[in-house]
DNA sequence: CCAATTTTAAAACAAACGTTTCAGAATAAC
DNA sequence: GTTATTCTGAAACGTTTGTTTTAAAATTGG
């Protein structure tokens, strides 16, 4: 038998999909990379594979985080529309704190236009942040505290392309106040 | 005295321009951008300069052609609301009709979350985006056919805001009923 | 402790990158 | 037509790119 890998694989996935995140898949170096993962080259060829198969990590890994916070969301014991008013307050911390813009919404644009393993795991993330969002819409229509005038799978889609929007403009004015502003009115719009 | 310069300077530019929004920045080689402008690197160099250059004035041709689009809006004679409705449409249109998806919004996600000047160029699309939605969002305030309970600034920072989660949208699904559902519910929203 | 096997670090790889050079073609003014 | 100047095309520049090779260090089971 022989010796075993050195390196934590998630701790570098970890830390090359923050370099990706900062730089965008063309803008980072293999060099970039390692060097952020504290590996060899010939130690991320061995084990993971080229840099297009590390971005597709990255993203996985980036979407199942998301996937783990979508749940514990889920786990707490709130009325829906609390839980839904949550994600919106956290979707707004997020927008405004990180500093190069959402991971999922950079890689659509670079990426997805071109790269069809890459719209895949866009795909999933969305659908896991549709079924979320249209769940507890319908549970909050059901507990009467959310009008039932348009449909849950409407007002889902509606809901999750939003934050993109904002996210643009944080990058562009970082203006905290307006995207606050933004999420009240979309939620006293939602309650109308 | 000596010869002038051969090749037309915004025809190339606009070429450029297309190969910056399918690819990207970094993802577009001088070598594609030369062969699409049909000029000698040594000609582009004497004349407009490096890349980042390229860039920047493939990026303010790009504004100045929203612009004017605007301004033609703006010219024609119909109710405030028509024209608003005229421009959601129109987006709606764009979005699922560009491969690439809209370049303002590439632009902000892969460049301007690292590029001053290229921020500085976005912010002024944004501004007179922003500009012109707020003025005919007021004027349709005036002639009774909007509700005036929200200000018309904070409703055309989140008019503004919204394509750009449409564009991601159609990115990953390349669902058009998806998109025109959200117009119509969008519309909607605003005459309530 | 040895043998088998795998991981690692460093160097090397060709290809592609953005940019510059340079000689010759082209043009305008006289 | 000559001269002065500038533009153009092709080749070359040194770097940096993503990737591979190589040989030594490391670890495991017997």
């Amino acid at each position: 038998m022989a010796r075993s890998v050195e390196f934590n694989e998630e701790a570098a996935i970890q830390k090359a999909m923050e370099v990706f995140r900062e730089k965008g898949y063309n803008g980072a170096s293999l060099r970039d990379l390692t060097e952020a993962m504290q590996i060899n080259s010939s130690s991320l060829y061995n084990t993971i594979g080229d840099k297009q198969e590390l971005f597709i990590r990255a993203a996985k890994h980036y979407i199942d985080m998301r996937k783990r916070e979508l749940d514990e969301r889920a786990a707490a014991d709130k009325p829906a529309l609390e839980i839904l008013k949550q994600y919106i307050a956290d979707s707004v911390t997020n927008i405004v704190s990180e500093t190069h813009g959402c991971m999922a919404v950079k890689m659509a644009f670079e990426m997805a236009t071109s790269d069809k393993r890459v719209i895949n795991v866009l795909k999933k993330d969305s659908q896991n942040q549709y079924e979320f969002v249209r769940k507890h819409i319908a549970l909050a229509m059901e507990q009467g505290q959310l009008d039932n005038e348009e449909s849950p799978e409407l007002l889902a889609d509606y809901f999750i392309s939003t934050w993109t929007g904002w996210n643009e403009s944080y990058i562009l004015h970082k203006d905290v106040d307006k995207i606050e502003r933004m999420a009240r009115y979309f939620i006293r719009q939602l309650s109308k």
